[in-house]
DNA sequence: AAAGAATATTCCTGTCAAGGAATATTCAAG
DNA sequence: CTTGAATATTCCTTGACAGGAATATTCTTT
């Protein structure tokens, strides 16, 4: 039901959760970017740059535009839409009240009377 | 600047970015649950269980509460209110309109003009 | 065609994390 | 205080993955 949902959520999670992605990633955000000025900002060497931004693209976080020697890496919107989506499906956690652990409490009271 | 909230956001990512782990929370969002409900529901070993609990709470996604034999597992809200600020920032990116790389190339194009 | 820039790929190595199995801990009840 | 249930921890092994270094590819320019 929402299995692929959360399919796509842990492949993208697992893609952002290394801290140079992360890094690219937060960089793209601003706009798209070739690979030399990827690894340039960040301080990152070329050939792992090429090898974060091919994880990046085959987890379809980012696409890529060849222009001539350059390819140019931009985001894609899909995995930061479903994100959002899968998110906002914990609003009752983020607003959480402080009443959720009492009335567990009484509800497992209640199943040892059993 | 914003480093102490990628941070944030890196560990909890990393946390979420394994199936099982991600099935527990989502299992927990339903309401707090004790570690034998968890591994029940998910059809994990009662070590396992264990063990991804003890990550999620080191990073701060879950919280517990013994109760006699028991240990009562609920999620945390701070962890998934930062994830949604932190989704926000892609605004941008999420509404796309398709200009941006044509900006992109014109710019790339002035630059290589001097 | 040759040279050089930009990018991708390969191979190697070390590290880290997950699962299995066994064991330790903690608590309740008799 | 012994037993048993619920949970945590340890040790071991294996697989995945990131970085380094070298090399391959692709395109431009001359």
């Amino acid at each position: 039901m929402s299995g692929k949902i959360s399919d796509v959520n842990i492949t993208t999670l697992s893609a952002l959760s290394e801290a140079n992605r992360m890094n690219i990633v937060e960089l793209l955000r601003q706009g798209p970017l070739t690979v030399g000025e990827i690894a340039d900002n960040l301080g990152l060497k070329q050939p792992q740059t090429s090898k974060h931004l091919k994880v990046l693209s085959d987890n379809g976080i980012v696409e890529v535009q060849a222009e001539a020697n350059r390819r140019i890496y931009k985001l894609r919107p899909e995995p930061f839409q479903a994100l959002d989506s899968w998110i906002q499906t914990f609003q009752c956690v983020m607003q959480e009240r402080f009443d959720n652990l009492d009335a567990y409490l009484k509800d497992l009271q209640k199943k040892e009377k059993l």
